[in-house]
DNA sequence: TTCCCAATTGTAACCGGTTACACAGGTCCG
DNA sequence: CGGACCTGTGTAACCGGTTACAATTGGGAA
């Protein structure tokens, strides 16, 4: 219960030799008699000497921490993205030190910087910065994954990216296969990169099947799901299929439907995206577009340490989710 | 693009003037002059300065950082206490430095130790460390709150805890006065301190019912649910009432159950535990105990606060988890 | 004009580690 | 027996910031 942690220079007097040779003997390096590194650890135990690892990253100029900047954690995609990231970190032996990016941009800068001499490496997912914003606030010299970025990046930088056009076209074209013909998109909130991808994913199939588009504003809640549900069921202009951007607007819609005596998926179908591990779950279960949200995680990591390593980026690594069919397009549930 | 990023003499060189003055204008200090000040942000600007918070740290003797160590990411629950954590964080200007626990425990200790001189104060939930071994791996000086900690907990440690028994009491006895009288527990995994207390609270409330307990074996998980619901099925011993320890399992239960034929919750009621997004969601719609975990995150946050301003912690702090009646055990649902 | 004081600025010590280099002592060799 | 070499250890510089204290300067008071 000392009053101060003690140092390395404590625990060099009370075992008699230099500091030099405290930091020998605890770091398991090979030149010091094994008399020396057992009086050290002596004293190191007596006084409950526990290393700072800040210091020691100074002077080793690396901190072990991989610093992750996120919009915020409210919603399923990025728990479950932080949860890959957290495994890669981990089997690497990194740390992960969070910052949630706010909407003010001037905040995120900050973070950002805030991590500038505490990380070896940075994860950005930044779905609504400001383009060119993003390669001003990267500090030069570390190496940095950006998921899904919006406008120009560093060129140090790597890129992951999980292919939204792609996918919200391939969700449109299976709501057209089975047979739907007035497909409404309930897109996510403007100023959101993947929101505009997604939508441009939809006019595309739309357009190329000769269809007319229609889509509605969402903002990624069950809350705007529902309301989006409510505008369909009063206008009644016949849509038999909703895209809804992400599950947790699906999983709004459709019992929103139900209550209003429309049957899922005979009467309207319905299709989410990033099949959460909600999407599974809820009855009837809920087609959508599976991003291996822990995998993706997993994956940055693991670029993110190839890149500390070589300090040459790969191509942009491309994802395309997989889609998911289950009740709210499919075969009626029991 | 300097291959070395500038360090405050660089930028003390370019502006024409002493570290001291860097620092102080860069700091918003007073007593600089304006056109010093200009000059220095002038130079700071063109070489892309960025403070090195790793340094700042080592001499200012505080991190802005706090430390969580968790047992996993994996579930449900650590994820929503963890957002309330970041939640908490950001509102205090802190950034959460995140530490696995791996159930090793020598690895264990080694994270805590990684954490010594870079964070300001330290959260620590884990359910399942042996006893005793906690308080020798927290470091001496910083402060730390502990969740739901099994063993001896160093004095100047903030305790944290959610009043499992009284919960688990809460639901079992639902469950009675809904006039379930054949009330099987399905406890968590061996080892983990909330599925003994869990076991308990459901254990008193039977006997204090003078009904007669029975217990099964899970693990926190869907399949460990299924595996449970496919027991209970085959033995046919007339149970007409399920507690699961948590909401995953209780999510296994459910359907199999009444895939088997089985009505819930008329044939057989089933809670479940936590209050996970979930509950709310799946059909038939769950009876949970709702641990309100993003506040959890919140509160343990401002306590921990709170410990490193006084430095002397309160008394424990005791949550109970509020019993919210869903469709498993409520009125037969659409 | 001279002295004093406040306002700015610079110098250098310090935070707690790591490690290049110097040095002491012993071994081995010619 | 002297020198080359190896091993173990200590000294002090360094990582990149902050800040106590000293030094300098200019303005106002006496």
């Amino acid at each position: 219960m000392n009053k101060r942690s003690a140092t390395i220079r404590d625990v060099a007097r009370e075992a008699g030799v230099s500091v030099a040779s405290v930091s020998r003997a605890l770091n398991g390096q090979s030149n010091v008699t094994e008399a020396t590194r057992e009086r050290v650890r002596a004293a190191a135990a007596q006084l409950g000497y526990v290393p700072h690892v800040g210091a020691r990253n100074l002077s080793l100029a690396r901190s072990g921490a991989i610093g992750v900047v996120l919009p915020d954690l409210h919603g399923e995609f990025f728990s479950e993205v932080l949860r890959g990231l957290d495994r890669g970190a981990s089997a690497h032996g990194f740390q992960l030190l969070l910052s949630n990016m706010h909407v003010d941009s001037e905040l995120s800068a900050a973070a950002i910087g805030a991590m500038n001499g505490r990380v070896d490496g940075l994860v950005v997912m930044a779905p609504h910065l400001p383009p060119n914003l993003l390669a001003a606030m990267l500090p030069p010299n570390v190496p940095a994954v950006v998921v899904n970025p919006v406008g120009e990046v560093p060129p140090a930088a790597q890129i992951v990216r999980v292919d939204n056009v792609a996918a919200a076209r391939a969700m449109t074209e299976h709501l057209i296969d089975i047979g739907k013909r007035h497909i409404v998109h309930l897109r996510g909130p403007r100023g959101n990169i993947e929101s505009d991808l997604r939508e441009r994913g939809y006019r595309d199939a739309i357009a190329a099947a000769g269809l007319t588009a229609r889509v509605l504003e969402g903002d990624f809640t069950e809350e705007g799901g529902i309301a989006a549900a409510r505008t369909l069921i009063a206008d009644r202009q016949g849509a038999d299929g909703v895209f809804a951007a992400n599950d947790l607007m699906a999983i709004g819609v459709v019992p929103t439907l139900r209550d209003a005596g429309l049957n899922v998926p005979e009467d309207i179908a319905v299709g989410g995206f990033d099949d959460t591990p909600l999407a599974r779950l809820v009855t009837p279960a809920l087609t959508t577009m599976r991003i291996e949200m822990v995998d993706l995680g997993l994956d940055v990591i693991n670029r993110l340490v190839r890149l500390m390593e070589s300090r040459e980026p790969d191509a942009p690594y491309l994802r395309l989710p997989a889609l998911v069919v289950r009740q709210t397009t499919g075969a009626a549930h029991a």
